[in-house]
DNA sequence: GTTCATCTACTACATTTGTAGTATAGTTAA
DNA sequence: TTAACTATACTACAAATGTAGTAGATGAAC
């Protein structure tokens, strides 16, 4: 388990790299991540070994390299940002924040029918 | 606008104490706040010292006291805000949002109900 | 053997966030 | 007049976050 509970936002963009690709180096996260956020390689390697000290990366070295790998799931890991978020941003109520999406967001069609699905799916899950 | 995009932690409950009770003082978010989230008064003070700065909150001496009143709305703000949120855990799709949460959560008829009667809305709207 | 590229380990600093104290002033009660 | 209380303005420090440099080691190419 992590020591922080939350990641920041780039801490995101680099886990999310590092669960996309598995098993990674600091230059294979530095080069995925140039085109659309671009630091110097030694920042992503401060953030990638400050990541290990959180417990949210383990490390490994294979010849003269560094691997890194995720200690944590991705999914466990979105399920705790999004309670925390829901926790903070909407007194822990799922439901305010369904209804307030409802009201902001502009829902198309396709995406009614989808979460309908979704409903459907969940109502057979609980019969 | 705000100069920063995102509140941190604590500084959301000031703000939530703050829209729920219009325009108000240090010594009155203090002590609502003391029950469950308990700072010194000076801690209070200071982060609201600091929202002011930020722009978020306006401030206005009484006599000897100084009031503090939002210059956000709540609305803007948790729009603001779940818009970050879903960017940076869901690359921005709210449809992976709305899974995940069917996936993860224990929603229960009350809940699919609820959601089902916002989705006729949006439709109704959509039409 | 030299040069160049790559990488680690370590270091450093600025800014932000978290937390809270102190000096001073004003008001009220005794 | 004094004491107690409240509040402001200012100050201070620790920790976290953001950012990135440098020294030295290793290997490949020439």
């Amino acid at each position: 388990m992590p020591k922080v509970e939350t990641l920041t936002k780039f801490e995101w963009e680099i886990m999310k790299q590092i669960w996309k690709s598995g098993r990674t180096t600091v230059r294979e996260v530095h080069e995925a991540l140039a085109p659309t956020q671009s630091r110097a390689y030694t920042t992503i390697q401060t953030y990638m070994e400050r990541l290990v000290d959180k417990k949210y990366l383990s490390k490994k070295k294979i010849g003269l390299v560094n691997f890194y790998s995720a200690r944590v799931k991705e999914t466990d890991t979105l399920r705790r940002e999004t309670s925390h978020f829901v926790k903070r941003a909407f007194d822990g109520s799922f439901s305010k924040l369904a209804a307030f999406l409802f009201d902001t967001q502009d829902f198309d069609e396709k995406d009614l029918e989808a979460i309908k699905r979704l409903i459907e799916e969940k109502e057979r899950e609980n019969d």
